[in-house]
DNA sequence: AGCACGCCGACT
DNA sequence: GTCGGCGTGCTC
């Protein structure tokens, strides 16, 4: 018995492969015990590659030559390392977004081989205090646990602005859970899972919590993983992919800062944490919690419609008032080409004067600082990505920030020849050497990607500024959330429409909430907290509700734009890219499947009835607003529709059956959080 | 996705 | 006469 296994490997193939376990198949250890949910090594056609074991049967399946059978190389485990659940988790991600199974299982699973350097720490939970609960927060934890009873809503929105205290009902919902003897999924951005934060949450739940980086190692991350599958950990903190946690008897999966966009990932299979722990939870019958100062529109539109529970945290634990936001309109200050107006100076000086600190905050690393011809008005982009390459004063390059193409800096116009150009817009290292020259007395340091070599640097430069030993912290996205500096007075956006121009129908919503969040930073313990925004379109929507604190105001109007412009969350889409190193071939792929979805769509909707008020279109095809990403040429098509039914079969049976010119390839991504 | 097999052009 | 281009199709 058990001599054949259902194997799944990550290709994009829809169907297990069946393997025989012999004497030749190699054990780990001296067991010999086989069971769905261990990995194994085996030869797929030429290449030896690591498959998962989804079940075992005595015989073979129908329907295969027994001699086409090939036999495991190796069990890669001792233990499972998935669970029947996520088996069933894999199909119904591989189905929502139209991946192979095995593509999805292989995203859940880290890809250690052996685990290495059990990070385990020896700590105890440290003794939990019952902390003082605001009404509030006493309230949203009452609803939440009750919800578990009664399972009249599962899904909770803990809305409310920074520093009021959703982390602390988390916190006391995670710690009801354990003692229920249930386990918890706890998400965090990325960015946010810092060195702070796990330390946190070791000091809090000691060998309990495991916490699940992309900066561990396959190894490392495969150790935490096994903690959690033997039970030894119950709580799971980490980022997208730990909504795939083998937590048994799951209590509830809790996700902060649900607004933010690292939640979906950027590769096959495209899934959104938020969905993925849907449906989860779901399928469960487990309350998720999600919690944000600025929901996404379309958590904001669900709790409208009553299908996430809306629960807020209207005040500041610290009490005071929001920290004050002044807005420099920067086309009135015709000054100087510089990049820091004199109310922005003016306010660092009095802020370095009483002994505290400043955060200089730019939303997107050198975006703006390209390098243009005043004569002809040439612009050097990317000859991979056409987008505008970055002025690097540190080596006078410029450079570009997707595929790192860099080229000297041109002394003419490469169009024109002309003298007379120049380099627009500020990046940080021009911020830098401006700020350094115009505050001598400070202390600045500055904080991107390119001026890392390392994640210990990052940690290292927050701790320094945290110790009050920095002046001034100059940077991009990462230290615009989760960092709590005590000494922090000033913070200053020095330029805040940088990503409204974006082509995205979600450039606005972004441009709000890093806004909203930058704001909320400066005012997190001290309730004097000041911000300045520096815009050339203070009017703007996001721009204008965001620094007037008019939360509601913003999704107000954002809402009746998304209505009138059928876009998310009062459309769905599906969006397909073909690229190509050949323009022609993307373009010609993207017409001609243009075609197929048309007449794809048409048969689907024939065969189900269509709802009233039903409409769908497809968008395109044209080229991506990121025309070209190394090296290769982009054409899209949108699929849109007031739900996704339709358009999801037409996509389903397209790529099933639509076989693209040799060189294309057709990148699938079902609600897309971007369109660039 | 890889990778092998297969069928047509310029090379020692 | 062979090396190598990448189109086509399969992977238990």
């Amino acid at each position: 018995m058990n001599r054949y296994a259902q194997i799944l490997v990550n290709v994009p193939v829809c169907q297990s492969f069946t393997y025989e376990i012999t004497e030749k198949t190699k054990m780990p250890g001296d067991s010999s015990l086989v069971v769905p949910g261990m990995r194994a090594e085996v030869m797929f056609g030429s290449r030896k590659v690591i498959g998962f074991i989804i079940d075992l049967n005595d015989k073979a399946p129908d329907g295969i030559p027994l001699e086409k059978i090939k036999y495991v190389l190796r069990i890669i485990d001792e233990e499972p390392v998935f669970t029947r659940e996520l088996i069933e988790l894999s199909k119904n991600i591989s189905r929502y977004y139209l991946c192979s199974q095995g593509e999805a299982l292989s995203a859940m699973v880290p890809s250690g081989k052996r685990e290495s350097g059990t990070s385990s720490f020896i700590e105890e939970p440290s003794d939990y205090v019952k902390n003082d609960l605001s009404e509030e927060q006493k309230d949203a934890v009452k609803k939440i646990i009750q919800s578990v009873d009664t399972k009249k809503t599962l899904f909770h929105y803990l809305y409310g602005t920074t520093g009021s205290g959703k982390t602390e009902v988390f916190l006391q919902i995670a710690q009801h859970m354990l003692s229920q003897g249930k386990g918890v999924i706890y998400l965090v951005p990325e960015i946010g899972l810092t060195h702070q934060v796990v330390e946190e949450v070791k000091e809090r739940f000691g060998n309990t919590a495991a916490v699940l980086h992309s900066g561990l190692t396959g190894s490392k991350k495969l150790a935490e993983w096994k903690r959690i599958i033997k039970n030894e950990a119950r709580v799971v903190i980490g980022a997208r992919s730990a909504v795939f946690a083998p937590v048994s008897n799951l209590g509830v999966i809790i996700l902060d800062e649900e607004h933010d966009t690292s939640y979906k990932s950027g590769n096959t299979p495209r899934y959104h944490a938020r969905q993925t722990a849907m449906m989860r939870c779901s399928k469960l019958k487990i309350p998720l919690i999600m919690g944000s100062a600025t929901p996404s529109v379309e958590a904001w539109q669900l709790m409208n419609d009553g299908i996430i529970e809306k629960l807020c945290l209207t005040k500041r634990l610290s009490g005071g008032k929001p920290p004050e936001i002044e807005v420099v309109n920067l086309s009135c200050t015709k000054e100087d080409c510089s990049s820091i107006s004199k109310t922005l100076e003016k306010q660092i000086r009095e802020v370095h004067a009483q002994g505290r600190q400043t955060i200089l905050f730019l939303n997107r690393r050198g975006f703006t600082h390209f390098f243009k011809c005043s004569s002809c008005g040439f612009e050097l982009t990317c000859k991979n990505c056409s987008v505008s390459l970055t002025y690097h004063a540190s080596d006078k390059r410029l450079r570009c920030h997707y595929c790192g193409y860099s080229i000297t800096q041109p002394s003419t116009c490469p169009e024109c020849g002309s003298l007379d150009i120049g380099y627009f817009g500020f990046g940080t290292e021009f911020i830098e050497s401006e700020v350094k020259a115009k505050f001598p007395d400070c202390t600045v340091e500055r904080i991107d990607t390119d001026s890392l070599d390392n994640r210990d640097a990052l940690e290292e430069r927050l701790e320094k500024f945290r110790q009050g030993k920095t002046d001034i912290l100059l940077g991009t996205q990462m230290i615009a959330k989760g960092l709590n500096f005590p000494n922090l007075k000033l913070v200053g956006v020095i330029l805040a429409d940088t990503g409204l121009h974006l082509p995205d129908f979600r450039a606005a919503e972004r441009t709000f909430s890093l806004l909203v969040q930058v704001a909320g930073r400066a005012g997190r313990f001290f309730p004097d907290g000041k911000v300045i925004v520096q815009s050339f379109y203070p009017d703007r929507p996001a721009i204008k509700f965001a620094c007037t604190n008019d939360i509601q105001g913003f999704y107000d109007y954002e809402t009746e734009q998304r209505k009138l412009l059928f876009f998310p969350p009062f459309s769905r889409l599906i969006r397909l890219v073909f690229r190509s190193a050949q323009k022609q071939l993307s373009e010609q792929a993207s017409s001609s499947a243009y075609e197929v979805l048309e007449k794809e769509l048409i048969q689907v909707k024939q065969k189900t009835p269509i709802e009233n008020g039903y409409y769908d279109e497809i968008l395109g095809p044209s080229e991506c607003p990121l025309a070209m990403i190394a090296a290769n040429y982009r054409f899209q098509i949108v699929l849109r529709a007031t739900t996704i039914q339709h358009i999801h079969s037409a996509v389903h049976r397209f790529i099933n059956f639509y076989k693209p010119l040799s060189g294309v390839y057709i990148e699938v991504d079902v609600d897309p959080v971007s369109l660039l």
